[in-house]
DNA sequence: AAGACGAAAGTGGTTGA
DNA sequence: TCAACAACTTTCGTCTT
């Protein structure tokens, strides 16, 4: 795949005698020496790849602006080829040197990236995630990585504390539990480095609505549409009344499951709740107890309840 | 027998002195 | 930094369906 280049001419000593380094990724000027923009092919490298390998399709078609691959979007650039003009030639060779450098730095933190990126890629099919998601995750975590907060700590670690911050971002439902659980990192630690990354991008998170895990778990536990809305209201209406707050969001979410199962007569043991909600039974019973005790009109529909029975 | 219940003791996180 | 505290867990014995 050609792509243009976009001299035709050396602009330093103006001969036509530029060529694109493939191995290296970069253009530069035969005649002269100078390199014109060694990131020129940044999302190329891949594509080339793919594309040298007859047969094989490619499998980023449409997305070329993408975190997911390492070397896209990295690092400040040492100057810019139009600065590069104005320099004498003392300076030019400062220049250079500081490029060397700065492609040295770009290589470790690369190979971090590619190491991370296909961590990301292996928990973002495991828990079946959309690709933006993915895409912020890389995103964040290659922030993450210029920002120097992956130094002293581990590698893994910090992918999942990223992923979880994504994950909460956009209110996608998934429990520390599962994220320690892909990953395999410690959940603490999953925890710690949440707060971490979260702390030092800036990332802000509000604190889970229980409202995000109704749904999911209700679909798990395949209640019907009616019985799942009446678990939602439930949940509406408790946060309206604030006896929701303090209370873990999962156990509220069970709770109320619970209680609408059994309005709607598709019974489900506390058990298989606790099970999907990633609590204890214990915790069912005292989130749907609480529940009752202060929404009246619940504990109206629970007379009927039995006095149908 | 399965499910629901509740007591007791333990754990990890938050808060406030 | 430490202690108090609330929420949650684990475990287990008992009651209900």
């Amino acid at each position: 795949m050609a792509k243009d280049l976009q001299y035709k001419k050396c602009p330093e000593c103006a001969a036509e005698n530029l060529t694109w380094n493939k191995d290296k990724g970069e253009v530069a000027c035969k005649t002269c020496g100078l390199v014109l923009d060694d990131k020129l092919f940044d999302f190329g490298q891949e594509w080339r790849e793919f594309d040298s390998d007859s047969g094989q399709s490619q499998r980023r078609t449409g997305a070329p602006l993408t975190y997911t691959q390492e070397d896209r979007g990295l690092g400040t650039e040492v100057g810019t080829k139009a600065d590069l003009y104005k320099l004498s030639k003392k300076d030019k060779d400062r220049f250079y040197r500081l490029r060397l450098w700065q492609r040295r730095v770009s290589t470790a933190i690369e190979s971090n990236l590619r190491l991370a990126l296909s961590e990301i890629k292996r928990i973002v099919s495991v828990l079946t995630l959309p690709s933006y998601v993915e895409e912020e995750i890389a995103r964040i975590y290659t922030e993450a990585v210029q920002r120097g907060l992956v130094r002293g700590h581990s590698t893994e670690a910090v992918v999942a504390g990223v992923v979880y911050a994504v994950l909460r971002m956009y209110d996608i439902p998934r429990t520390l539990n599962e994220v320690s659980d892909v990953t395999g990192i410690d959940k603490k630690k999953v925890a710690k480095n949440f707060k971490y990354v979260s702390r030092n991008l800036n990332i802000r998170t509000l604190p889970i609505d229980p409202l995000n895990y109704v749904s999911r778990f209700a679909s798990e536990l395949q209640l019907r549409a009616h019985t799942q809305s009446k678990a939602l209201d439930i949940v509406q209406i408790a946060m309206k009344e604030e006896i929701t707050s303090g209370r873990s969001p999962k156990g509220i979410a069970a709770g109320a499951l619970y209680i609408a199962s059994r309005i709607h007569n598709e019974k489900r043991t506390q058990a298989e709740i606790a099970k999907v909600a990633d609590v204890t039974e214990v915790t069912v019973r005292n989130s749907y107890k609480e529940l009752i005790e202060n929404l009246d009109f619940l504990s109206d529909e629970i007379e009927q309840i039995k006095a149908d029975a």
